[in-house]
DNA sequence: CTCAGTTTGCGTACATCGTAAGCTTACGAT
DNA sequence: ATCGTAAGCTTACGATGTACGCAAACTGAG
């Protein structure tokens, strides 16, 4: 039969036209076209033009406009953290959580807002991040303490970095060529306001630990 | 003559149709809808509409949508801030500030992706907070030292609301109902993380004027 | 080699959006 | 009455996301 069967492929049965794209095909051509001309410009025909295609083909392979945006957060995402090292106690391994988050953000700057509307699927984030819940665990931090504790960073992060990039440079261009006291203001906020969450963590876990 | 003069009116000049729409009465309506219908549903003839109007009649008093959205965030902001008590010593100020800032966050839940996307202006947000700024210098803190803590505080509030708003409910309708267990936990979240980042500052300036 | 069957990509079409331009309406002053 | 002016309206355009059905490009069966 020649049902509908609109939408979505079942990945790679035998027979059909070859298929030049792929969904990470089209996700890496998305993170192309945002860091080099910006949201806005993000459009299906952009992107079906980055690709070499019409803008309607890019529907066989993502469902709509949104879930491609959702997917490229969970790349970009993936990509801070996948090359993260883990290791060390808490308090050590993460600020380097912190600053590889920050530092993907600060590298798409017009991907924060994105990151800001878009959250990370919590599953996936969480499966990203257990090598990092695990020096928690280690130090005898519950489950529970250690996620707050994470996700709060995590959100720091991301706040920071809405301010950092919200309105100074134009909102598109290439690259703005960041003002370096602009930059050095920026950073020295960051690193205070991530050392104060931290040492509070430490205080508010230990004290509980005591008092156990 | 009779030259184009198009865009802005020079206030209330004698003479001429009189206004059924001010500046005021758009940010009004444009929360209104925001609030009721999200921010997709947020358009110049939706908004219109609200007004009894039509979505042209707009661009007499707005340069464009996107001024709009400002404004909207400009007067939410405001809002938050104007009615807050400012006394004591800053660590109790400002987690009255931090509560104030979140309440209307959660209260206007359609708003927060716009107060990520359009931050205040700096020069506006400065001016609403001296009040509280004034609460550091009491205490010999820095101006520039009461501006990293007064600015993380406010980043970790909306970065917080954000993951809140986020994606749980639809993106829509007027009131989601919000589960009572899932605000509980974000209540000790937020709760829990702001206490760490103020104590952690407060350790921290304790330590720089110990070294003074 | 031919012919189903199946999957991918394309062309066309439409509703909706922001907004540019010029016209009409409703005032106060003369 | 008439005029000048500011506010609001009508019409129109280009751009966007995407629904729908067709054309092309492959695999395996006969």
């Amino acid at each position: 039969m020649t049902q509908p069967a609109r939408r979505r492929s079942q990945g790679s049965g035998r027979g059909g036209r070859p298929a030049t794209l792929t969904p990470e095909r089209i996700v890496a051509a998305a993170v192309e076209v945002l860091d080099a001309e910006g949201l806005e410009a993000l459009t299906m025909r952009r992107l079906g033009a980055q690709l070499g295609v019409a803008a309607m083909s890019l529907y066989r392979h993502i469902p709509n406009r949104d879930a491609l945006l959702a997917e490229v957060v969970t790349h970009l995402f993936s990509e801070a953290v996948v090359e993260l090292e883990v290791t060390g106690p808490w308090p050590e391994a993460l600020p380097r959580f912190a600053a590889a988050y920050r530092g993907m953000l600060l590298a798409h700057p017009h991907a924060v807002p994105l990151l800001a509307t878009h959250p990370v699927d919590t599953e996936t984030g969480l499966a990203l991040l257990t090598g990092l819940l695990d020096r928690f665990a280690a130090s005898g931090v519950s489950h529970q303490d250690a996620l707050t504790v994470i996700q709060s960073v995590a959100v720091y992060v991301l706040g920071h970095a809405l301010a950092q990039v919200g309105t100074p440079p134009g909102t598109e261009g290439p690259a703005p060529v960041a003002d370096p006291d602009a930059t050095a203001f920026y950073d020295r906020w960051f690193e205070t306001g991530l050392l104060a969450m931290v040492s509070g963590f430490e205080g508010q876990l230990a004290g509980q630990r005591a008092r156990h």
